[in-house]
RNA sequence: CGGGGCGUAGCGCAGUCUGGUAGCGCACCGGUUUUGGGAACCGGUGGUCGUUGGUUCGAAUCCAAUCGCCCCGACCA
């Protein structure tokens, strides 16, 4: 790609609105741009980040077995009348009404029109467990919308439902999910804590929030030091018992501020951590609440209806992009992860119109791309100062500086963005370099070919 | 929803107290010299001062209403 051709308008200066880094960087390198409170327009180079973080998010699910759907943005008031919930949600939720005076609302979660799905379909003990989940844009009107797009009103989110015989069968269904979120953030070079939750207005009694530790985070959150060593298990099989994974992770104390009271805390002080975090996932166990209500049985072996036991299971994407912003930034601005970056590599054309350095870019452009790399090529007439400035500002995680000074002893100048040196090598060792220092994520390789 | 703040050019701001018809920096356009960490100089473009109403000979400035945005708190993926 380009950069003259691209669509990237970074801001020198910081707009006066934005107060966190992550809403300061965002604007500032041109990802998104405010519509009204909360509600946000994606840029190209924001646009790349949300599709592959959504991208990793899928990518997990689909290994944990669940299977996606999309269901509408916009659902009708009498679903949400039966679930009891058209009245307790508040203002929160939008409400609208169509041409012919009919009561529709901009979906805030999906557990009632996911419930009427699924009710239609199932009527034995064999359609169950199943497990599904899409990624839709959600709208809560919330009070005070902020922190960019960190806290917006309309916002991206992952949510998974699973539906279950009994008890014991939606313990493993929570446990997938449990440790396919570990593996998510993971793979977006994220630490999670996995944190006993209260349950909130959705309901239910077994929860947790999945909190990532960033410094500029809005909670703090106590856990016991064990937890941040603690490794993200490998070729997990989903079909096998999980539970020891789960009870591994929950065994060792985590809590939000509001829930961790010094005087009780089981942690001795010198084992305990405190940090600043950012809720990212947030999965219930919440029986029948939902399929009660609305009728959701099916017919058990023994010829008895029984009401399917039901989960449901969130992550933020769109946050996410914040999040790892947050995690992961200098004053400079961004240093995005591999699995993330909206391209892996930038090269810096310093004289954009030199045959020497023209065809040199376009020759290494070419054969990153061929190692599966993203390549954002900078071949506008801006001066040296301002394209750094702009690739630091973007945090693209490898930068290379092809330059008449350097071409002259056959060399170009390696940067990653998280270290900050500049060395030089010959073409060939900096593109070894790169690719061999780049952690392709499979799910989001070649998401944006060209 | 309580408390606070702000709306003047694309972005950052001054001007408002004390009314006289809008200015600075960056960006943008043209030119010259430059060119390896946000160049210098010369010359330009761009704003019904959030909106509406009022006071006044005259309103960015005073008054009223209204809309929008941000921050702190309570609430949330």
């Amino acid at each position: 790609m380009r950069l003259s051709e691209f669509f990237l308008p970074v801001l020198r200066e910081t707009p006066n609105e934005a107060q966190i880094a992550s809403h300061r960087f965002m604007l500032r390198a041109g990802m998104i741009r405010q519509s009204s409170a909360g509600i946000y327009s994606w840029l190209p180079l924001g646009y790349r980040v949300l599709k592959k973080i959504e991208a990793i998010v899928r990518d997990e699910q689909n290994r944990a077995g669940a299977h996606e759907v999309l269901m509408p943005t916009i659902q009708p008031a009498e679903l949400w009348r039966e679930s009891g919930r058209y009245d307790d949600y508040g203002k929160e939720m939008l409400r609208i009404k169509d041409r012919h005076g009919r009561e529709m609302l901009y979906g805030p979660t999906n557990e009632e029109q996911i419930t009427e799905i699924f009710r239609a379909a199932a009527k034995s003990y064999r359609d169950v467990p199943k497990l599904l989940y899409h990624i839709q844009w959600k709208f809560r009107d919330e009070v005070r919308p902020r922190f960019g797009i960190m806290r917006g009103r309309e916002f991206l989110m992952k949510d998974c439902y699973s539906f279950d015989l009994d008890f014991e069968s939606s313990k493993r269904a929570y446990n997938k999910m449990f440790v396919a979120y570990l593996k998510t953030f993971e793979r977006m070079g994220l630490k999670a804590i996995p944190m006993a939750a209260d349950t909130g207005p959705i309901g239910g009694d077994l929860s947790h929030e999945f909190i990532i530790l960033a410094d500029t985070g809005e909670s703090e959150v106590f856990c016991h030091r064990d937890l941040m060593q603690m490794a993200v298990p490998q070729g997990v099989d989903y079909r096998a018992d999980l539970q020891p994974i789960v009870d591994e992770w929950t065994s060792v104390y985590a809590a939000a501020d509001e829930m961790h009271d010094p005087a009780t805390c089981p942690v001795a002080e010198a084992d305990l951590v405190s940090q600043r975090g950012i809720e990212v996932g947030h999965i219930f166990h919440f029986g029948s609440k939902y399929s009660k209500p609305m009728g959701l049985s099916v017919t058990g072996p023994d010829g008895v209806d029984t009401d399917v036991i039901m989960g449901s299971y969130g992550v933020g994407v769109s946050r996410l992009v914040g999040g790892i912003i947050e995690a992961s930034h200098d004053d400079d601005g961004i240093i995005w992860p591999d699995s993330v970056a909206p391209f892996h590599v930038g090269i810096v054309n310093l004289k954009a119109g030199d045959a020497d350095c023209d065809s040199m870019c376009a020759d290494l452009e070419q054969k990153f791309r061929n190692a599966g790399l993203d390549v954002l090529v900078d071949d506008t007439g801006e001066r040296a100062g301002a394209k750094f400035a702009t690739m630091d500002l973007i945090g693209l995680p490898w930068q290379v500086v092809v330059g008449p000074r350097g071409l002259k002893d056959g060399q170009v100048e390696v940067k990653r963005r998280s270290e900050g040196e500049r060395m030089a090598l010959t073409p060939n060792a900096a593109l070894d370099r790169v690719v061999s220092g780049t952690m392709l994520d499979p799910a989001t390789t070649g998401l944006f070919p060209g």
